[in-house]
Parts: structure tokens; C-alpha cells; sequence
DNA sequence: TGAAATACTGTATATTTGTACAGTATGACT
DNA sequence: AGTCATACTGTACAAATATACAGTATTTCA
């Protein structure tokens, strides 16, 4: 396949743009973009990338140029969920005044499909390095499901949500921080749950 | 605002299910699956989510409806990172045959801008267990970019690809894994340093 | 020098698409 | 009974859009 020329490079990664933006533009909006005063000289060039295989036209339909990748193909379902900043009390109602930001992340990558009680929370404090969840860690958790001994949940105690590991001593539930520092064990039953942890990201300072 | 109706829940969410992949429907395309015989039909369900405020309809442009959310606010670009099952020796060339998956993340939440040097890697051994990093955790590297001492790098070690600690030690680089039971030290010379890590993604067994 | 590919202008047209208007039917609520 | 919102059918039209054809200038390459 021969390589791409500048300006199809310029017209496809334009294209790209405003695709990430979820708007695929329409032949005229490239020209505009370009400057062209003919739709033609739009035309030629997406008849140029389809050929060189950088592009898919699809006959017809307004608003519908493909960009193929390799990567394309391994793609899932990216989805979005809500990062918190502190929990309220009661239930973990998604207000969007708690909203800090947004984690968007592919299905197949944290391995389970999130729903709309899927929440975030960056970790605070070392309490749980011996599960190897440091400070700074980004946790996205799921409010509902009942915590088997062992899960991570977050809880919230003294008006902070918390992260701890959940066990059951002697039939009764407990949570347990995973740091000799905290070793204290405090029962379930005063506590509500907030969600039990499902996956963890971390950013590696450059 | 009022509740929407089941049916126009089925309209939107019958959007958003084409917005992921890619394309807006167009009015006739809506009427069609639903078997709609009138674009009327489409049309006053389109008004009556604008006027409740679950859509967004941009005047007189093809494909171009927005579905608005509390969280579309916060979300940042989306980038795609190859996983790939093994780095071959010599240049990390994305060669197709070495993609195992693809790892979709946003900007924000990993802290930086992935280039076309950026690839994922999934940790086999608890080789790396001292810097908390785990058997089964992905790892986004970065090819190219010197390491600095403490980095965490990918080297190409009897062909395989391995974690380890960059360190340097009376003016030499060496690489060291975090875990007590393989405590050597091999001269970084005689290596190929594929990247340098970046983030993490640790996804938990429910 | 000549051929071929690229990069455009200019004009025209068919199709897709959005939009408007008129009307029917049904259920909920007062 | 009457009003209102919802959920549609049916028809029509204008704007947006894709697409085709004819032609020019420039570069590349043989």
C-alpha cells in the first residue's frame, strides 16, 4: 500500500478529530476547514484514502466516513463512570454536585460491565498497602453487591469513606485495614457498606 | 423535568447504543427499527427528549444528535493502547501479529498523553510484587523515553519481555526485580529496555 | 519530453436527511 | 364529558449532503 501524502495525512487526521469529539464532519464542513472551494477537491481525497485503505466511505450516508485501525478490531465498549470525591451519607446516591471527574475505560479491561451504581474514588492515605492498593490509587467500586469475605469495600466511617478489607470472624462480619499501622477491626453491622472495589488504575508520575 | 416515557427510554437508549459505535442514527434510520411507517413519529419523540432534556438535537445537520450527560462534562479524550502478548527482539515495532488486545483509557485518568510508542503489557510472576505490582496487572509503558533511576521498565530478558526496577549503582544502570526471592542484579547494558511504565490497571474478581 | 499522480476550481444533480403540517387513536387525569 | 399528553399515520418540501463530470495547475518520475 503506498503511504499516505501530506495533506491526506491532514485531511485524515482531521477527520480523527472530530470524530473523538463523537461528530463524523460531512464534505463540506472538511472543505471549510481547509478552505476549499470545491467539494471535489474533498472528494478526490477521500477517494484516495479509501483506496489506500486509511478510510471506509460508506455509499450515501450523510456523516459516515470510517476510520479503520488495527487497534479498531480489539476495541470494546468504552464506559464513563463518575468520580467522586466524598459520599454522603445514606445511599450512594450519584449526585452530580459530588461529581469530581470521570473515568472512562474499556469493558474487557476491568473485566466486568459497570452499571449506573458504579462510582470511583481516589485513595487517601497508606491504609491499604498490604493489599497493594497505594495512596494516590484510583478505585472504581460497585454500590449493591453484598462484600464476600476478603473483598476491598469502601465504607464510610466518621463521615470518610473508607477503604477495608472485609472479613467474617466467629460468623460475624467485620472490616480490617491492611496496614500493621491500623490494625484495628471494627464490625460491619454500624457501618454502611458503600461499594466493594472491582478494579484499580494507577498513574505513574514521568 | 418529567420522567421520560418507555418509550422514548427505548428511543434513547436505542441512540446511545449506535452513538457507541460509532454512528448517530438519522431519523428514517430510528423509524425503521422501531417499524415506524412515519419520520413524524421520530420527529415528536426527538422534540419531546429535547424538551426534557435527554438529548440534544443540532439544527438542520444529518447524524447529529447529542445525548447530553452530567458526566459528559468531565470526560476527557479516550485513547487506544495495544496489549500486546509479546515484544519480539530489536524495535518495538506495533507489528499486528504481536496485538493481543487493545487497552481503551482516558487522558485524565492515566496523566498523560499515550504516542504511538505506548503499549500495555500483561505482568506474569510476582516478580514485581515489592512495587505493588501484581501477577495478572496491566501495565501501559512507554517506548523510547530514558528511564530515570527507580523507573519501572519492560527489558527484554532471554527473550522474554520482564519487568524490573532501573537502578543505578556507582555510575552503572542495572536492572532489579522487587521481590526478595529473585533478588539479582543484571547490567542494564546488555539489554534492550522496551519502555518505561506509566500506569496500571488492576481489574478484581468478583 | 511526456505520462501519471496529486491537488485543486467550478458546476450540476440525485439522494439523504431534517422539518413542517394535517390528522387519528389512546390512555390518564379533572 | 372534556382536556391534555402521548404515540402514531401520511404527505410534502426545503436544506443538507454525497456524488458525478469537466477542466486546470503542479509535481513526480521515467
Amino acid at each position: 500500500m503506498t503511504d499516505l501524502t501530506q495533506r491526506q495525512q491532514q485531511v485524515l487526521s482531521f477527520i480523527r478529530q472530530r470524530q473523538v469529539h463523537g461528530e463524523t464532519p460531512s464534505r463540506r464542513e472538511i472543505a471549510d476547514h481547509f478552505g476549499f472551494a470545491s467539494l471535489n477537491a474533498v472528494s478526490s481525497h477521500l477517494h484516495l484514502l479509501e483506496k489506500k485503505g486509511a478510510i471506509k466511505v460508506v455509499q450515501g450516508r450523510a456523516r459516515s466516513l470510517q476510520v479503520p485501525s488495527p487497534l479498531r478490531s480489539w476495541q470494546s465498549v468504552v464506559c464513563h463512570i463518575p468520580l467522586l470525591g466524598s459520599i454522603p451519607a445514606g445511599r450512594a446516591e450519584l449526585r452530580e454536585s459530588d461529581m469530581e471527574g470521570c473515568v472512562s475505560v474499556d469493558v474487557a479491561t476491568i473485566g466486568y460491565q459497570p452499571t449506573k451504581a458504579s462510582f470511583a474514588l481516589r485513595v487517601a492515605g497508606q491504609s491499604m498497602v498490604g493489599r497493594h492498593i497505594l495512596d494516590g490509587d484510583l478505585v472504581i467500586l460497585e454500590h449493591g453487591p453484598e462484600p464476600k469475605p476478603g473483598d476491598v469495600v469502601a465504607a464510610l466511617i466518621d463521615g470518610q469513606c473508607t477503604l477495608k478489607t472485609f472479613i467474617v470472624k466467629n460468623g460475624r462480619p467485620y472490616l480490617k485495614a491492611e496496614n500493621p499501622q491500623y490494625a484495628d477491626l471494627i464490625p460491619a453491622e454500624e457501618l454502611v457498606i458503600q461499594g466493594v472495589m472491582r478494579a484499580l488504575i494507577r498513574r505513574v508520575n514521568a
